[in-house]
DNA sequence: GTAACTGCAAAATATTTGCATCCTT
DNA sequence: AAGGATGCAAATATTTTGCAGTTAC
């Protein structure tokens, strides 16, 4: 239950508290979105050196706090949650290119999982490009005004 | 049937003929795997400016002859064929970490890929990291030793 | 107090752009 | 001859490293 604050999860996981780390996760947490470098440091409500957020995402990814991907671009993207082993690898994610929300796709059926299993496939790390379920709705309902 | 050769490829979709664009077809065709520049530019026989090199890539992408794909770690990488729409949107593909080689994973199923329609995924630009099957039977191999 | 975190400077890597020159057709 | 291709210089973008100073515990 309990939605932790983000003070709570960094001394959860022996982290010191500083501004700059609460900020970042907060920032992290609030939203389904993975987000590249440039567009936490617009983001963030408080000025923290563009290295600082680099080793504190690392930080954050070590402790299995947050997830890296590659998007299309090869930028990288980080995103809160979807840190549970089963879960990245059984299915892949979404990032809507018109609002930038990352979903998680469908789970792969059991036999393709199985057929992946002989390849030694630890993670995915990869960002599909496409359009969210939401966002092709609305679009849609534009469309057909 | 007929292996076509470079120069007839780059004749056949108009593409002047040069030494640079000749070698560096022929090495992308002759290897099923996927180059990142830096690897392209030393394996030239002859040499040709970083530039070109990414400029005439672009070109042969744009004309449908080579995929690029981005790897686990955001860099650019590019493979001869795969090109053809229904073969890439069907299916990832898998890097090797042992050999390099690029191969096609299994289709994914119907169901999937009507899933996936509805998210109006273009391709899977994206490069799996894992052990080819040629690779991890050797290893099983040396290991029974 | 001390180890961890931070900021600044600088470097490393990947990729792109501008421009003058050269070469294929 | 003309337009596309090339090479060099330089810029841009992303990410990393070194180091000295600061801070949380």
């Amino acid at each position: 239950m309990s939605r932790k604050s983000a003070t709570d999860i960094l001394k959860q996981h022996g982290q010191r508290i500083t501004n700059g780390r609460v900020v970042l996760l907060e920032l992290l947490m609030k939203s389904p979105n993975a987000f590249a470098l440039a567009e936490i440091e617009k983001q963030l409500s408080i000025s923290v050196d563009r290295v600082t957020i680099y080793r504190t995402l690392h930080t954050f990814e070590s402790i299995g706090l947050i997830l890296k991907v590659v998007d299309h671009k090869g930028i990288g993207r980080y995103m809160f949650g979807h840190t549970d082993h089963h879960n990245v690898s059984t299915h892949p994610h979404l990032r809507c290119n018109e609002c930038g929300k990352v979903v998680c796709l469908p789970c792969l059926p059991e036999e393709y999982l199985a057929e992946l299993e002989k390849y030694d496939i630890g993670e995915m790390y990869f960002l599909m490009e496409g359009t969210c379920l939401e966002c092709s709705t609305s679009k849609t309902e534009v469309e057909e005004l």
